[in-house]
RNA sequence: GGCGAGGUAGCUCAGUCGGUAGAGCACACGGCUGAAAACCGUGGUGUCGCCGGUUCGAUUCCGGCCCUCGCCA
């Protein structure tokens, strides 16, 4: 059986996905790189911390870059080919799940809107009403139109753009979660008990105070921010309420987002769940010894 | 101790001129194709503080008690 060339790591946040990911980079050779829609910026470290573990697809966008999966599909790919070539596996490790996705797998993402063309669907949409603009929909991609919401101002405005350039927001083919993957992939799911999560992320959340959060998000503010990296968790709570308020605000955030991880991690096709309430060495044997991945130094811990 | 306000969902609160109740947030579930820590959809999870009275029927009216907050002692 051919060794798998890419291992992907996903959980939720404060799952110990990096921690897990380190402790694999130090037993095999391996180069780690990051799906996750906010570690990417540069400029908000202990909010959306950032591991100082040297890691690809780690701050390197401004906090003014408007991000999107689709740049960031093309980073990294080129990053775990990259790191394939020097002999190197990939370890992929998430957060976002629509990234991972895109790391591991080619979606076919159609093309990003010129600003002017979304401006002018956005002003249909919110002047004329959402019904209209969703029925504006229907009449030129019945199929988006019939899988859309009229609330969902988003999608509406998005399948418009689309299908004035002659693509759909629905294509047949090509199902978020259906096609293949890229390389040879086994991608596994961090599994903590929810109490346990809960825990670390009020532990996680009051260690972001101490390292000085507040200073790091006063400096970011000053300057212009994306829409997309404006969505922060956390970054409205720490600007806007006092500390006590703000930390608990924070943890609501911090657990919702959590839920919305582990939803992803029910549909990933394939998703080898590992037991990671325990410390990072251990998961790490585990999976290299799941994903049939020999460790090259295992000095002081052979068995 | 006296006066006043209040006790309804996990939280903040609305409401029922007597027919066992509903918003926001939280929470659960589902969706998602160049904004995804985003966005959209569905779901009410309840001894209406406790005990008694009036009533066919009380969370609602009456009495008592308990608790919280404020003012005065």
């Amino acid at each position: 059986m051919a060794e798998p060339g890419v291992l992907a790591l996903f959980g939720p946040t404060a799952s110990g996905k990096s921690g897990v990911a380190e402790a694999i980079a130090e037993r095999i050779p391996a180069e780690v790189v990051s799906a996750d829609a906010m570690q990417v910026y540069r400029g908000l470290p202990i909010l959306t911390n950032q591991s100082a573990h040297p890691s690809h697809l780690v701050g390197v966008w401004p906090l003014d870059h408007e991000g999107s999966v689709g740049e960031y599909q093309t980073l990294a790919h080129e990053a775990i080919d990259a790191a394939l070539e020097r002999g190197r596996t990939p370890i992929v490790v998430g957060g976002t799940g629509l990234y991972l996705r895109a790391a591991l797998a080619d979606l076919a993402l159609p093309p990003a809107p010129t600003a002017d063309v979304r401006e002018r669907w956005e002003r249909v949409y919110d002047g004329e009403g959402a019904d209209r603009a969703h029925a504006l929909l229907s009449e030129r991609d019945p199929e988006a139109g019939a899988a859309l919401d009229p609330n969902d101002r988003r999608r509406v405005i998005r399948a418009l753009e689309l299908a004035e350039v002659g693509r759909s927001l629905r294509p047949a083919t090509d199902r978020l979660w259906s096609g293949g993957m890229r390389h040879q992939t086994v991608v596994f799911g961090l599994d903590v008990p929810r109490d346990a999560l809960e825990r670390r992320i009020e532990e996680r959340t009051r260690r972001m105070y101490e390292r000085g959060v507040e200073r790091e998000v006063r400096l970011a503010l000053a300057r212009p921010l994306s829409d997309t990296a404006r969505h922060a968790c956390g970054l409205r709570e720490v600007d806007e309420l006092p500390r006590e308020q703000a930390e608990a605000a924070i943890v609501v955030r911090t657990r919702r987002y959590a839920a919305y991880q582990r939803k992803w991690m029910r549909r990933i096709p394939g998703l080898v769940s590992v037991d990671a309430n325990r410390p990072a060495g251990e998961i790490a044997d585990e999976i290299l010894h799941l994903a049939g991945l020999r460790q090259h130094l295992p000095a002081g811990r052979a068995g």
